[in-house]
RNA sequence: CGCGGGAUGGAGCAGUCUGGUAGCUCGUCGGGCUCAUAACCCGAAGGUCGUUGGUUCAAAUCCUUCUCCCGCAACCA
């Protein structure tokens, strides 16, 4: 019979640089998904690779003085080198400067275009010049800025929109009647509620603020949307043709059963998607899960926080691949992912997993189990038939765990499926305390008794090693080698006593998982991180820190104290993108002037926003800012600040903001406002 | 009143739809065993299931008040 086809794909990595284990988490399991629906008999086409283009990357290769191109073929390799170190068994590596796949981006641009889905903003569009804002025709409030009332004006800069609304009724009732279609359930909620509901905006799908990007063929100033050109690798991989000329792979393979991506590009995976598909006339995928992220956490505790270079915690795969070996940090992402909620990681619960899962329960089992073998019957594996109603329970409970583990991957709950896989092992080391074969081993006459038992215990590893081999293949492989089997079949796990009677297993059970202790890991941590921060450029500054913060310590003054009395410690740094170099002129425009904030208060309705009477030499204005978790608004009354004077006012949550302070802000979004160190009089020029 | 989710022993979660002795993993403590990687197995302690009121013979579970957290959106000039 046929293999049923199966076509997952990850989201394509942007290529702007190294990625961390939290980037590395979707592709493992992605990984595990592919391999187990092979397990299962389908004919799998897995599908990753990276996402090349953009501003971003333009800036960032013109800060390394490469070119772009230069530089995407440096970072593809080194993601495409991670996912290659986990072992990850994808079919198909696509890059987006792929020359097959910008032809065919091209084409679909064209397409679209000349049916009439996109179209030139120059008649439509609408720019409002107070609020720097441009604005499609559907987007307009009578006929006016939707921000701020005010008239609007024909647009000035031409650019490409996608009409998204032409396609949302049916895009919604696609998600009504599909309700698999967005997983976990709740994004559907959010994206039906914040998108469609409220009536979807065309997309603007072509920018001509940069260069790095696939031209527009027939317009080559703009260049295509990234997202255009990023979410159609899905279909230009299996060979798809604008003109009808697909690749066979492309017949047999779309639409895809799974889309895996993160939860943050769920919006673009289940809304611009699937309605640049319905332009196509392309069927839509089957399912999009936005999975959660992995955040380290701190120690032992449990907070999750996101990784930053800044605060050198970021965790790379490769360092815990050395450390630990690739199964175990295959096996520690899948474990550690909820289905909804983000997980956490770091060294401390790695080490702690590693050592009671892997080490203890998994490589124990499987040593001791082949240890008796040898010590008893020289390593000869035999079903004597001499059983006991406590095997029994072991078969089932172990049939039943695969079967659990069957149904959790087909509801997507990996880490469930994982954990199930695990109750094989448990249950297998309950099992050998229970008939203790040490005792057996006394008595001649309970021999037969002995060989079946532990029959019972390798047919048992050879069935969760079988399992275990989506998730952790390496592991799997050698736990089959040394008894000596095959990998089972899934569509034989409703059976017991496969594993071939007579069977001699390996006389040295290698040490699948040696124990670690936490302090060595640690140590070899500190050398990582070292070396991360020396490579961020920040060695000056590591190499201070133990001196400053011993003084903080002691009687020394704090280096830095703010108003508020807070201190924080000198040696963390922040490295934002750079911007493009400006002249003096361009800088001389704006007006920094001294503030005396008279008036705070809360705006109610918003997260960020405090509202402010500044006075400003002897005018007074209202300014909105965001800082409302950084101050309390009666902490701030009297204080001066620096603030822009001569910034176009702007409406902000219904009130005009006539300017803007100035504050700093660090990759963890702490803000601090700034201040003159003395008293300037209100309306000071700053320069 | 923008939409939605959550609050369960020290930690992380399940149980809530279909009310009826509160369960799992880790951690802690005690015991057992010796095949094995100070591993494995058993047991115990520890929760008035966020708060208020209600429905019911019976509420973690259904309705209600309030508090706090989180996601999305908006917003941060």
């Amino acid at each position: 019979m046929e293999k049923k086809p199966y076509y997952i794909t990850t989201a394509i990595a942007y290529a702007s640089g190294k990625p961390h284990i939290g980037n590395t988490y979707e592709i493992v399991l992605a990984d595990a998904i592919a391999r187990f629906k092979r397990f299962q008999g389908y004919d799998v086409r897995f599908q990753t690779g990276t996402d090349e283009h953009g501003q971003k990357i333009e800036l960032k290769a013109e800060a390394a003085g490469v070119t772009p191109k230069q530089y995407v073929d440096k970072t593809a390799g080194e993601i495409k080198t991670i996912w290659d170190l986990m072992n990850t068994s994808y079919d198909k590596f696509i890059r987006t400067t792929d020359e097959y796949h910008e032809k065919q981006v091209q084409k679909m641009f064209k397409k679209m275009y000349d049916k009439g889905d996109i179209y030139k903003s120059e008649y439509e569009g609408w720019y409002c010049t107070p609020c720097e804002s441009f604005w499609t025709d559907s987007q307009l409030v009578d006929g006016k800025c939707p921000d701020c009332g005010r008239d609007v004006e024909k647009a000035r800069e031409e650019a490409y929109f996608f009409k998204m609304s032409k396609y949302a009724d049916r895009l919604m009732k696609h998600i009504e009647e599909h309700p698999e279609f967005i997983q976990p359930v709740s994004r559907k909620n959010e994206m039906v509620n914040n998108f469609l509901k409220p009536g979807l905006q065309d997309l603007c799908v072509s920018r001509t603020s940069f260069k790095w990007g696939i031209p527009v063929d027939f317009d080559p100033k703009h260049v295509v949307y990234v997202w255009l050109d990023a979410l159609t690798n899905y279909i230009t991989g299996l060979g798809y043709d604008v003109d009808g000329n697909n690749e066979e792979l492309f017949n047999k393979f779309w639409p895809c059963d799974l889309h895996l991506i993160g939860k943050d590009i769920i919006r673009f995976h289940t809304l611009y998607w699937p309605i640049f598909l319905m332009s196509l006339d392309i069927p839509l995928p089957k399912q999009v899960f936005g999975h959660p992220w992995l955040l380290t956490a701190a120690g032992k505790s449990q907070e999750g926080i996101k990784m930053s270079k800044s605060r050198g915690n970021v965790i790379y795969a490769d360092d815990l691949a050395k450390l630990f070996g690739v199964d175990a940090v295959r096996f520690f992402v899948i474990h550690e992912m909820p289905f909804e909620n983000d997980g956490v990681i770091s060294w401390e619960l790695m080490v702690e997993r590693y050592n009671s899962m892997l080490a203890n329960i998994l490589g124990n089992l499987v040593k001791r189990t082949i240890s008796m073998s040898n010590k008893y019957f020289d390593g000869v594996v035999e079903d004597k038939g001499a059983k006991e109603p406590v095997d029994e329970d072991l078969k089932t409970t172990i049939l039943n765990a695969v079967k659990t583990a069957t149904e959790k991957m087909d509801q997507l709950r990996v880490a469930d499926a994982l954990t199930a896989v695990f109750d094989i092992f448990r249950r297998s080391n309950k099992y050998i305390d229970e008939t203790e074969p040490w005792v057996l081993s006394k008595d001649p006459e309970k021999a037969d008794r002995l060989k079946t038992v532990m029959y019972n215990l390798t047919e048992a590893i050879n069935i969760g090693a079988s399992v275990l081999e989506s998730f952790m293949p390496e592991t799997a492989e050698s736990i089959l080698k040394e008894i000596n089997a095959e990998k089972r079949a899934l569509s034989d796990m409703d059976k017991w006593g496969l594993f071939k009677s007579g069977t001699k297993v390996t006389a040295e059970p290698a040490t699948l998982f040696e124990r670690k202790k936490e302090e060595d890991v640690m140590q070899e941590v500190e050398k990582i991180e070292a070396e991360q921060m020396a490579a961020a450029g920040v060695q000056e500054e590591k190499a201070e820190e133990t001196s400053s913060e011993e003084a903080e310590e002691g009687d020394g003054m704090p280096e830095t104290i703010d108003e508020n009395g807070d201190c924080a410690p000198d040696t963390k740094v922040s490295d934002p993108e750079k911007k493009a170099e400006i002249t003096y002129d361009d800088f001389a425009k704006i007006e920094f002037r001294v503030g005396k904030i008279l008036h705070a208060e809360e705006v109610k309705k918003s997260k960020k926003l405090l509202k402010f009477r500044v006075q400003v030499g002897s005018e007074t204005r209202t300014i909105l800012s965001g800082i409302k978790k950084a101050y309390k608004p009666e902490d701030l009354v009297g204080k001066r600040v620096m603030i822009v004077a001569n910034l176009a006012p702007r409406m902000i949550a219904g009130e005009e903001s006539q300017g803007m302070i100035i504050a700093a802000e660090d990759d963890d979004e702490n803000i601090a406002l700034m201040t003159p160190m003395s008293k300037m009089p209100s309306g000071s020029i700053i320069c």
